[in-house]
DNA sequence: AGCCGTACAGCAAGCGCTTTCTATGTAGAA
DNA sequence: TTCTACATAGAAAGCGCTTGCTGTACGGCT
């Protein structure tokens, strides 16, 4: 069957206790010694069985990314972030760790199922990216289970998602509201009164702090507000085209769109177009996020850039305790409004 | 500390065995006992402990899937559908497997570590995606690897991913060439003589195989090659834009540019517009795989189309042995031509 | 010469689970 | 009633590794 610790050793002419301290290198073995027992590892092709070893020392190499869509650019930049910080060779000589990123899809089971998986491998840290829901039961389960994770000696960190409190967890927080809020005044600056929202999906905390930025900056310019002009939708460009189609049937005169993230703005700039509207002419778009492609829209998005690799480098870091948490473990990761093309004056 | 199977046990007033067989449902067990049993996993908020059992049982339940470039849509397609198959409920009763992906960042070394680490977890599966290197070394290791996993009888299945002879592993393979040369053959047939081609990275299969096809086509043409229509780059946005430039400098009077895939389109596009050039009446662009934003772009991008989530989604049910590998371990998936409006006749 | 400290190496006891084999109780067959 | 068969439950032997503790040998010290 498969090469064990104990084929080694007896080709190495070695304890098995010896080639395991050889391998995990935490303890002093003559150099001649060393020497043996690898040249035994490689001849044999030995490799480590994953499960005893973790078993054994209480312990394991296997770090966890939550993401809601590993298909979105938004979460794929983080995720490969995190991932980079983790995988080298990190905090102990030779500690190979694997990052593994799993995919919620945004759903509370899945999210629920993979926090289980991982509290069940045992994993030394667990990242979670993205927006959270905001299903109270749904909230508290995962609370629960932060809690037990990092009980359990787990670290928990928080990339682009609210504080969780009282759960251990370390979170790094974008200020969606505050980036928000500003996108909006930029649009209400250019002299927009008459301003279109298309949301995220419902019971989101991003849909709900990137709306509610907006509506802070309407209040603060003294514009009221038509429940006409929100609708909700996906984070895809799909829902932006249909959305932006429904708020151009109930308001003709909007001037300007603003979208949950980029992706939906791209759809909203696909409906404009196909409306024969012109941007930024009859219509400004916005969008939020500063993807890679964004920049390549025409006219290029005018959107608030969010450091999505630097936090999920910054999260590797946090979760692997390589970098201290930040203080009272919650730090407040900003935007930068972008201004370009795809926002104007409003027409007349 | 944590609690364990035994401390089920005792308050179940059963012995470890049994709760063992409640747990994994693969033996008899009285109504009666199974509900005492699972009424103490939940009052002790019980969780299996993965490493003790994958030891015990000398199985694991979770499948890797190895990607370049995770922040690369057309990484994270593929790999969501992939893990969308093996997710749920699959295989087994109650069988929840851990589907996990890990970042090459398209480096041999960090392939070759992850394939290592997915061994040593003892994988119920590997998947990896995207083109290989081609690298003589670094080939040969990795269908050693190869090799050693599907022995150990892990499923190792290829997608998007040329095959890789006596490994066991089983291939769905893009066919890029087909879909470089249908290309190519387009921009033949509405006039086009002076073809740029900005190339992937070298010594990877994708880059070869597409480069190959547009060759394929020039030659069927009798059109002949100049060397400097060629260039080579990272599959970024970036990379297309210098490369674009680089093209024009060497020769300004190209009429297509094709890109090695669509992210590179895009900065191609940038380039062009940049130079004051227009698309696609000066210049016409093609990419390649057909990305959600392609048809975005304005104009939208002629393209091929691959169809990444059905792959991956058929390589994710392959891996869980709920659908049959193709005849001879290896199938060819075809792309389909997207005509759009980034090309049209070459000027004058 | 006698002692002690140091540097290695091995023994053996688990880590928490799965699974084979065995034991027990009960029901139906003879 | 006695025997056999079946349905459950338990005992216990590992799975392959880690690690605390126990040697053993050797060099330098007094």
């Amino acid at each position: 069957m498969t090469v064990t610790l104990a084929d080694v050793a007896a080709r190495a002419q070695v304890s098995p206790a010896t080639v395991s301290r050889v391998l995990n290198g935490n303890y002093p073995v003559a150099a001649s010694t060393r020497d043996r027992v690898l040249k035994a590892v490689d001849e044999l092709d030995y490799v480590l069985n994953g499960p005893a070893s973790a078993l054994a020392a209480a312990t394991s190499d296997l770090v966890g990314i939550l993401v809601n869509d590993i298909a979105d650019p938004f979460f794929g930049i983080m995720a490969g972030a995190v991932q980079s910080e983790i995988g080298g060779p990190g905090g102990r000589a030779g500690g190979e760790r694997l990052a593994v990123v799993c995919n919620t899809g945004g759903t509370p089971e899945r999210e629920l199922t993979y926090l289980t998986l991982l509290q069940r491998q045992r994993a030394a840290a667990v990242v979670l990216t993205g927006g959270a829901m905001e299903d109270g039961a749904h909230q508290a389960a995962v609370a629960a289970k932060l809690r037990r994770l990092t009980e359990a000696g787990t670290r928990v960190v928080l990339c682009g998602r609210p504080p969780a409190p009282d759960t251990g967890a370390i979170a790094l927080t974008f200020d969606n509201r505050g980036g928000g809020r500003e996108l909006t005044e930029h649009l209400i600056g250019l002299g927009h009164r008459r301003l279109g929202y298309i949301a995220g999906p419902q019971e989101r905390t991003t849909t709900r702090h990137r709306l509610e930025g907006h509506r802070a900056a309407l209040a603060a310019h003294g514009i009221e507000e038509d429940p006409r002009w929100t609708v909700h939708g996906r984070y895809d460009r799909q829902a932006g085209y249909e959305a932006t189609l429904e708020l151009l049937r109930r308001d003709p005169t909007l001037t300007a769109v603003v979208a949950a993230n980029d992706t939906v703005a791209l759809g909203a700039c696909a409906a404009l177009r196909d409306s024969g509207l012109r941007i930024p002419d009859d219509v400004s778009v916005a969008g939020f996020d500063d993807l890679p492609f964004s920049i390549d829209a025409v006219p290029a998005l005018t959107t608030v850039r969010l450091p999505l690799a630097e936090a999920g480098a910054r999260a590797g870091r946090v979760a692997m305790g390589r970098e201290d948490a930040p203080v009272g473990g919650i730090a407040t990761v900003r935007g930068e409004l972008m201004v370009r093309g795809s926002s104007g004056r409003p027409r007349g």
